[in-house]
DNA sequence: GGAATATCTCAACGATTGTTGAGATAGGTT
DNA sequence: AACCTATCTCAACAATCGTTGAGATATTCC
């Protein structure tokens, strides 16, 4: 019977421990701000390293390939996505004006809250694994988080998805393609114009 | 004093004739094609020019750069642009719904009508011509297509915009992430849905 | 101190990109 | 016919991409 412990039972390895420098985060981070700044096809690894200063290899070391980087930025996405939902409880009346600033807020709060949402919409045009994402996010989460809001209505994913891309398209015109006229107004005057409208598609009459 | 006619006077050529094997017009189609579907960034002068059936170099001699031929392909943009501009007459109470239907109708009609504002949405991302080329579409041209609708507002340039850009992002959710709640809806339903919150913006109080 | 393990750099690979120059081919003029 | 011009192909360039393997450096346990 050998004394070496089994596999599976306390490792108690030696050595050096794994994520000491935080290397790790720092790419992590610098990934995240080229994806939002470039997309998916823009951002090239070793741009990334640069911004970490790292090698382009260390990259490729933690992470395995591009895809799998932009995938641990993404599930990062999902976490900020979560906390959409809290916002939308409250009465029926307002849900147009709640759902609108929760959706203005978000971009001009921390670019460290905004930069991954910013990296899933310029990456949805050129990878798949984000315009999936942002598919499920508008058809399901979305959904799923006004849905409980609007009880007496049968057609809500219809509703939540014409809301949630008019938002979306909001953010592009402001954040990406920079209308002047938007990028000057703030958020609150935004809300006021825009609140009526989101309200009149998610409780509206549907009228044949 | 010499027989040769002066350079600028009567040219008279002899030789073939430029643009007699249609290959400039294939080419130009082929691009439209790739840039709508893949974006500038994604689309390769290579791949056009196999779609085309036709050496890659040529695709350079005929446009001079990459540059150039998407410069060509943002020039037909240009023109199915401003056919926008005539459907917007009519009463105000119905304006929301004229600019909605306009919008959405582009988008099923004939794929060469929507192709260059595909190629043009999908290329915002990364190039920075089609970028300034959609911002100028919708601060100036939709705006003043739609300001003498309402000739008793101050704001229009803000209401335009807005309305323009949550339109857009409908189109981003149909025709680019293809959100499936908005896929599987025909257009004159997604009007009923949309032609009032557009309204709202455009005609609505602007309450503080 | 060694031994083991993780972090990190260096150099290079194969593929793909936009672009270029030379030359072959086709069509129009005299 | 000869001549001119435009169309088109072929081969290659330099740059950049993601990715890989080997080795140097740092940290932890014995």
């Amino acid at each position: 019977m050998p004394t070496t412990p089994a596999p599976t039972a306390r490792p108690k390895r030696q050595g050096r421990r794994p994520g000491t420098s935080g290397s790790r985060q720092v790419i992590l981070d610098a990934a995240q701000a080229r994806f939002a700044q470039e997309g998916y096809a823009g951002a090239t690894i070793r741009k990334i390293a640069a911004d970490a200063g790292v090698d382009a290899s260390l990259v490729m070391q933690f992470f395995g390939s591009k895809d799998e980087l932009f995938g641990a930025v993404m599930s990062i996405t999902l976490s900020t996505l979560s906390r959409f939902s809290e916002a939308f409880e409250g009465p029926e009346h307002s849900l147009g004006e709640r759902v609108t600033r929760a959706f203005l807020q978000v971009w001009d709060g921390d670019p460290k809250d905004s930069e991954p949402l910013l990296a899933m919409l310029r990456s949805a045009i050129s990878n798949e694994q984000a315009s999936s994402q942002l598919r499920e996010f508008i058809q399901a989460r979305l959904t799923e988080a006004i849905a409980p809001q609007l009880p007496h209505l049968q057609d809500t994913a219809t509703r939540a998805g014409i809301a949630s891309s008019m938002l979306i398209g909001l953010v592009v015109g402001r954040r990406i393609v920079k209308v002047p006229s938007l990028v000057s107004e703030d958020t609150e005057s935004l809300v006021r114009y825009i609140a009526p409208a989101v309200q009149a598609i998610l409780t509206g009459g549907h009228d044949a």
